[in-house]
RNA sequence: GGAGAGGUGGCCGAGCGGUCGAAGGCGGCCGCUUGCUAAGCGGCAGAGGGUUAACAGCCCUCCGAGGGUUCGAAUCCCUCCCUCUCCGCCA
């Protein structure tokens, strides 16, 4: 949720802000602009009309104690009780109205982010390792999994449909092994590792920006009225929500590994073959609740980190800076990382880092009292470090050799226990 | 799932339908006292909102959440959520 402050002191600012995003946005600013002034004006009638009551009924209080009649007086409180609720009926209704309309209203972008329509405009920041020279046709991870006999698409989809794949022995090792390397790896640098449920509460969904707006992408089981999380960055924000943190416990960092759950509705076509869209897929996630003056660095070195894992993989990648177009609806300013997928020639995400300042903070209500004893919104920041499904495909595809098994990265072998993974 | 108990300020814990935003204790902050520490004394401190230049003043709301009864509700009634105890079931 962005600053309703912000909007009513500064309008023009937030709609050319907002602009950047999509231009029909800015509309949406003079509906809150109008519910606003509404709202106050209800509000300045309900409380000097309960002020009075509040003096009439203490008024009732001390005359009866002295025995007095007070009939004339109750009427009195009577009518104005019955104007009241007048007005607060109608204050619900406005109040209920802004709300719904300032949850649909996206962030700001960060001023350094760079304008543009869609992905085509995002910029490419740094790029390190160099994409491998084969001396074959590099196959794509899917022929790769099932020659190897580690991924199962078709049993998958018996499971439970398409997108659904059962990953099998050195395969389902070498993504635990991935799992355990991240995990290490972001604890030694300060993360805190946590085990969320994977299943929450509406609010909480709207805490971190999927709902309202994104209801159709996430599965809801009905009966309990709880989601299945799109992402640990849902449960692992949420953590402090309602909470007035002290200062010297920022900043916090969050790391956590889950399977994410997604619909995927409305990318049909895209991606049919192998993993790297699914509808259940494991990440290991990182988030940050800092001081709000110290985001922007704190995404910078979320970024680093999470880079650090590709590094480490030895698996090619670049840094992107997702343009106004392209941001995510809770997010300020993000950096995409892209590794090398060789049967594709071009890079694909398997990272997204992120900072929402304070818009996810409000919408959970998540404070700390500063030095001067104010309390402030903290700042959000979440990343993937990383997709663990999209990092298994590119370990496939990157270390391939062209008897079709495929090496394990130097800093796996500890974990998978091989060196490589052969067919049979 | 069944039976019972309970949810009050950072924590503990009182609270008669009106004078309660709420006693008291602990913790916190600021003074004073004081070789140091400890103790003692005095004072200050909740959250949100409206008005406003204002984190001043005034006003409104908040005692798990939402409804209701009442001239008036932390106190009475209903629904929901959560916690605890016992029983049942269960990885």
């Amino acid at each position: 949720m962005i600053d309703i402050e912000l909007i009513r002191k500064k309008p023009e600012y937030v709609k050319e802000r907002l602009a950047t995003r999509d231009k029909s946005l800015t509309d949406l600013v003079d509906q809150v602009l109008d519910l606003d002034g509404r709202r106050r004006g209800i509000i300045a009638k309900v409380e000097s009309l309960r002020a009075e009551r509040n003096r009439k009924s203490k008024e009732i209080g001390k005359l009866r104690r002295e025995g007095k009649d007070t009939s004339a007086l109750e009427e009195e409180v009577r009518h104005i009780k019955e104007e009241i609720d007048r007005l607060e009926e109608d204050l619900r209704k406005v109040r209920e109205d802004l709300r719904k309309l300032m949850l649909r209203i996206p962030n700001l972008p960060h001023p350094s982010v760079p304008v543009g329509e869609d992905e085509t405009q995002n910029v490419e920041v740094r790029r390190w390792g160099e994409p491998k020279e084969f001396s074959f046709d590099p196959r794509p991870h899917w022929e790769i999994g099932e020659m190897l006999g580690i991924l199962d698409f078709e049993r998958g989809a018996t499971l439970a449909g398409s997108r659904f794949t059962v990953v099998k022995g050195l395969g389902a090792r070498l993504e635990r092994a991935l799992i355990n390397f991240m995990l290490d790896l972001h604890t030694e640098k300060g993360y805190r590792e946590v085990i969320p449920p994977h299943l929450v509460r509406p609010e909480i969904m709207e805490g971190t920006g999927q709902l309202p707006k994104f209801e159709e992408d996430l599965y809801r089981c009905d009966r309990d009225d709880l989601y299945l999380i799109p992402t640990a960055e849902v449960p692992l924000t949420n953590l402090f929500r309602d909470e007035i943190l002290r200062e010297e416990d920022l900043p916090i960092y969050l790391t956590a590994y889950t399977p994410c759950y997604r619909r995927e509705a409305g990318s049909h076509g895209k991606d049919v073959r192998g993993i790297i869209r699914q509808h259940q897929f494991n990440k290991v996630e990182l988030v940050k609740i800092v001081h709000p003056e110290r985001s922007y660095e704190e995404l910078e070195s979320l970024v680093r980190d999470a880079e650090e894992v590709l590094r480490l993989l030895g698996l090619p990648y670049r840094v992107v800076e997702l343009c106004t177009g392209d941001l995510g609806f809770s997010a300020s300013k993000t950096y995409d990382i892209e590794v090398w997928f060789p049967s594709q020639g071009r890079y694909r995400e398997v990272s997204s880092c992120s900072n929402c300042e304070d818009f996810q903070a409000r919408r959970m209500n998540t404070r700390f009292k500063d030095s001067s004893g104010r309390n402030r919104f903290v700042h959000t920041l979440n990343g993937s470090g990383l997709a663990v499904g999209r990092t298994l495909a590119a370990i496939l595809e990157n270390y391939q050799r062209e008897d079709g098994s495929v090496e394990v990265p130097e800093v796996l072998r500890d974990y998978v226990k091989a060196d490589i993974i052969s067919p049979g």
